[in-house]
DNA sequence: TATGAATGAGACTTCATTCAT
DNA sequence: AATGAATGAAGTCTCATTCAT
């Protein structure tokens, strides 16, 4: 982290530089010379704060978990049942995963090139299945769903089904609504473990 | 197309020799040079076939496509029903991207590169996506799946579920098994339409 | 030569193909390719008859000069006077060169890439320059021009003001007429030797 | 523009690479490599300023007439005579041409080969030319010159006449002299109007 | 002779990264 | 810290010419 202000101040504009690149032209099209000028600094100031392309956009997925997970802070009331907490992480999800629309794009596309960021996905996309994983096991413990469901099996798939759906919405620009994708989705995803839905 | 029978050979010779480098390699970081070598061909030779990079990955996928087609011709008894036809659509889905799974991967990434690639991505989708409203209307209409889903946002979501499996599976070379992925899909989708399942 | 009618027939088809594409495409973006696939001659057929570009440049100038000359073979009637001839030969090579444009415009930018071509253009111009000279130092001795001017600078020059109108002319498709270009230049060319104009 | 005195340097000295190996050379075999090598700078370098051949040699042409005007800026007594100011204009004419002889031939050569460099050409006949129609009109005017002078005819022949001397001269370095072809070019153009020569 | 495929030298251009000021 | 110029590796593509059938 730079020691000065001013130092702290060039980085930021160079992330939210970044940031709007990125989601523009796509992680291979975008140049640092076109992140320095978007961000108002000369093309060699960028090496003063990353290291390279990578770096920058590492650091940018970065912050952008930071957000995703303060938006994600919903207070679960204790009280909710099954519906109600699949219902609300699925809109939550759709909310942020549209919000940031152009770089969770171009972060998919990223993960294809780059491993690290790759590796960052999958560790994202563990974090959501082992969370899963957990709530299906405790909800067959409990006798509220089959056992002849396989947990991780199930977690991967339904995850995957949100995170796609996501994608394929924003990447194309289709003609789907928030309010109803995530009560749809919800609909499909109770149903599919046998959870009772309203 | 070329007009001799040595010159059909030689762009064949490309075409194998492109499919082993991209699944090697990925889209990005295959060099038209690697692809000639590969087919025992002068450099210069791969212009003889094809203008581009692009060019002969699109013929790579319309070549792929053909291979997919052919191989989703299951014999679909009349007598099946719906879990069995889902099942053995899931099943010959995942066969055929786990048997292709190098270039589907690569198929994936390119898809985010160029805007060709991306949409003939996006039509094969979309077949699908259709393919799959038409038949939850069909069983909506036969009271058979309930009113209160919504054909289109299911479809998508369940395609999108099950390919986004397939590509996760192979990315990342997790350790699923073939049938039970197949077998536990099903159920999912099943029990999501309200499909009775064994 | 070709031995065989047949050879002799390819061969002229190629010469007339050339012709076309020269004046279409200009010299250096002109493409082997495309003078054989106008001659409905296949790619490799083209080195049969000749060895370069460079070379069917030269045989189709030749052809072109063997045209010029037939068309310049204008009865002169020993009656004439000095200006009548140079209204004469002046209209004979403004129309060789209008009804050549394409090509004639393309031998100028030709002679500027190739020695060999360039020395046939020059050798062309020399051979102007002296009859010109020659003329000219006749009708010094008869008294009709002054001895002030210079034969070898007058040809030059005079010969020059011809070829580049002409080229001007047909390389910007500039709106002038023929006669009244011919009449006006042979009327500044007899003016300024001193030769009675009508 | 380059924003520093370095870069501004830097620029100069692939422009004066630029004109010794365009001379030298010819447009068509002048290479981007042997222009950064002759000034001294890598090969990637040229790229900061030039985005091409074509462009440089724009910047080159622009910069050479600019150095032409500069020359021709001969005081002009408002005493002389039409002769005189023939013979002052075609003097200043032929010194430059001659002083910029490697350049001005590879310009006519570009001038076929790039349509901006074409163009660039023209203008500067077309400049010429329209300085002349206005004298001979104004010379038409006052009776000094025949009516039966067509002057847009006249003044292309005649720029033509000197500038194509000037060209045939120093493309095979003929064996003229500046002052006796200034001297008999000036005689012909005047004789030709009907203008009294010394 | 005719065909069309094969060859490979050679030029251009991009842009991430380094460096001098 | 900031600037902007300098670097050069790396890859693409063209097309005249050669060759095998």
């Amino acid at each position: 982290m730079p020691a000065t202000a001013r130092g702290r101040r060039s980085r930021q504009a160079l992330l939210d530089a970044a940031r709007i690149v990125f989601a523009r032209d796509g992680f291979t099209a975008a140049r640092i010379t076109d992140i320095a000028d978007q961000a108002g600094a000369a093309h060699g100031s960028f090496y003063t704060y990353f290291k390279s392309k990578d770096e920058i956009f590492l650091a940018l997925i970065e912050e952008l978990e930071e957000d995703l997970r303060v938006s994600g802070r919903g207070e679960s009331a204790a009280s909710d049942d099954a519906y109600a907490r699949i219902l609300r992480a699925n809109t939550e999800y759709l909310t942020a995963y549209y919000d940031n629309r152009g770089i969770m794009v171009v972060w998919e596309q990223a993960a294809t090139l780059n491993p690290e960021v790759a590796e960052l996905r999958s560790q994202a996309s563990d974090r959501a299945v082992a969370r899963v994983v957990r709530a299906i096991e405790r909800m067959q413990a409990a006798g509220e769903v089959s056992p002849a469901i396989d947990a991780r099996y199930a977690a991967t798939a339904l995850t995957g089904m949100i995170s796609n759906f996501a994608y394929r919405w924003c990447l194309r620009d289709e003609d789907f609504e928030l309010d109803r994708a995530a009560q749809q989705l919800s609909l499909l995803w109770a149903n599919a473990l046998g959870i009772p839905t309203p």
